[in-house]
DNA sequence: AAAAGATAAATCGCGCACAATACAATTGCA
DNA sequence: TGCAATTGTATTGTGCGCGATTTATCTTTT
């Protein structure tokens, strides 16, 4: 039988990169599920306190774009963890349009349960540094390559 | 000044793997909103259609085991897919818990578009099919140990 | 100094994602 | 045969994510 050319249609989906990409984020999803049980967070409420924890105080829109997320899925994150009594908003002084993001004591006492989180999560990505090192410039080399294309 | 030993609490967001997918996923999706647009279907969506298209009708147990949702996911994607006209739902006779979907005529004809959707996202991917498959598998490799970590 | 434009955050609507639950059909087993 | 456990799908509630719009404040222009 003749050989014909592979057309993209016949690409399955675990053959395509983006399907895979999309498992992995549904795998680090439930894998952080679990190990911030314990500590009562989401995910992405997690990604925001550790940028708070090592970047300090920020405002709504810069945790946006460090997240790289829209204000219409920061603010009411943000309010879940006001509730939580985690953080404080305060409007700036200075600038009465941005609003600042303040960790209250709880949410810096919280930090210290955030050691043992990375430390399942490092145990479950189960790479060796020098290789995770290698994924990570490759996904951001991909990331970049999609964000280019995006902007055009 | 002394050199201490970095703890997981010093590794910024940049530096963790979870947040270079993270990031990877939101290109991916930012990507194919774009490309999508003249379809009228979202990501989620086309990958459900293209998994019809290969692999003909599949009960929504089925398509839910392969794109790894929950049927709490997938049960309102397929009931938008039905009004658009593109799927039809029906009750297996010989198993009546079970409901088929079947792809309409005019859901067959949408796959014709479909090729230049993914000509668009090889194109943003830009990375050869060569670096494309070592990539596809670091990226899984990944998966495998945290669904595997995820599962004990 | 007033009008026009730009920027920051919040709000709304829609869709995805998952846990928990409900419910009906089927299977297994005593 | 009869009833309990299992299986397949749907529903509900909560949270994430984005586009579009709104409101308030700040900046620029004139």
């Amino acid at each position: 039988m003749k050989t014909r050319l592979k057309s993209t249609a016949d690409i399955g989906l675990d053959q395509m990169l983006c399907f895979a990409v999309y498992k992995a984020e549904q795998a680090f999803n439930r894998v952080y599920r679990q190990a911030l049980e314990p500590l009562g967070l989401t995910y992405p409420q997690f990604l925001t306190m550790r940028l708070l924890w090592s970047a300090g105080n920020l405002s709504v829109g810069e945790i946006s774009e460090r997240l790289g997320l829209d204000s219409g899925t920061v603010t009411p994150l943000l309010k879940r963890l006001t509730l939580m009594g985690l953080v404080k908003k305060a409007r700036r002084t200075d600038d009465e349009r941005r609003v600042d993001i303040f960790l209250t004591d709880e949410g810096r006492a919280l930090e210290a349960k955030s050691e043992a989180v990375m430390q399942c999560i490092a145990q479950a990505i189960a790479v060796d540094g020098q290789e995770g090192d290698e994924m990570l410039m490759t996904i951001n080399r991909l990331t970049a390559n999609l964000t280019d294309a995006a902007e055009r």
